[in-house]
DNA sequence: ATACAGATCGGT
DNA sequence: CCGATCTGTATA
């Protein structure tokens, strides 16, 4: 499997979310190589998308990340206790990201218990393992991600994706609202998430999906 | 210097 | 549904 290059990154949000799905997240720790199947995400669309930090070209110590180049992680703290990752798209400048909100755990699924749950992996209900990575403050605990990966470069650090060996059909992937932007006005019904249908880590599931 | 809300999660 | 927990951001 091979690793996207950075034009791969460089395009709009909406495409990097759609684009990125069925990929791998590969992170590599001290403690080995923690890998999940990215299911969910979300586009976050910049100085015209309310729901964005980066909403009005807004530009602090926070968002700089997302006004750099694409194929860059944007991690932030959310809630004073849960981080969320993203990925920065677009060309330098027009600050896109796309927001990871599940993944299929892969390979370290062991330790990826320990870092949630501080037990042992067999010791896990059936509800527990799904309760893994099917979320984005989740998945960053479970893949051992904070805010000392914010701004690694995804083409050249510990933390990147790999290509799929199968591309996704139209057919498998659902499109729907965002969750939780009930302050982004009219952007609450844009239709800015994406997930695989098939997939049982999916976070929420929309009432009426079409696909 | 102060106020306040939040791209979440887990328990009730 | 509620509370945890704390930083980023705006306002002054």
């Amino acid at each position: 499997m091979e690793k996207p290059n950075r034009s791969f990154y460089a395009v709009s949000g909406l495409q990097l979310a759609r684009k990125i799905l069925g990929l791998y997240l590969v992170h590599i720790t001290d403690h080995g190589r923690l890998i999940g199947r990215i299911v969910e995400t979300e586009a976050y669309m910049g100085a015209q998308d309310k729901a964005a930090h980066s909403f009005n070209n807004r530009r602090t110590k926070r968002t700089e990340v997302m006004f750099g180049p694409p194929g860059h992680a944007y991690i932030y703290l959310i809630y004073g206790m849960y981080h969320c990752m993203n990925i920065v798209a677009a060309e330098t400048g027009m600050p896109h990201a796309v927001l990871i909100r599940a993944l299929e755990p892969v390979e370290g699924i062991t330790k990826m218990a320990e870092l949630r749950y501080q037990k042992n992996l067999s010791d896990c209900s059936k509800r527990e393992v799904l309760g893994l990575t099917n979320g984005p403050g989740k998945l960053c605990q479970a893949m051992n991600i904070n805010k000392l990966n914010n701004g690694q470069d995804l083409c050249n650090s510990n933390l990147f994706l790999l290509k799929a060996e199968t591309t996704l059909k139209d057919d498998e992937i659902v499109t729907s609202t965002r969750i939780n932007i009930a302050y982004a006005e009219e952007a609450i019904h844009f239709p800015y998430r994406f997930y695989i249908n098939s997939s049982p880590y999916v976070s929420v599931r929309d009432r009426k999906q079409k696909a």
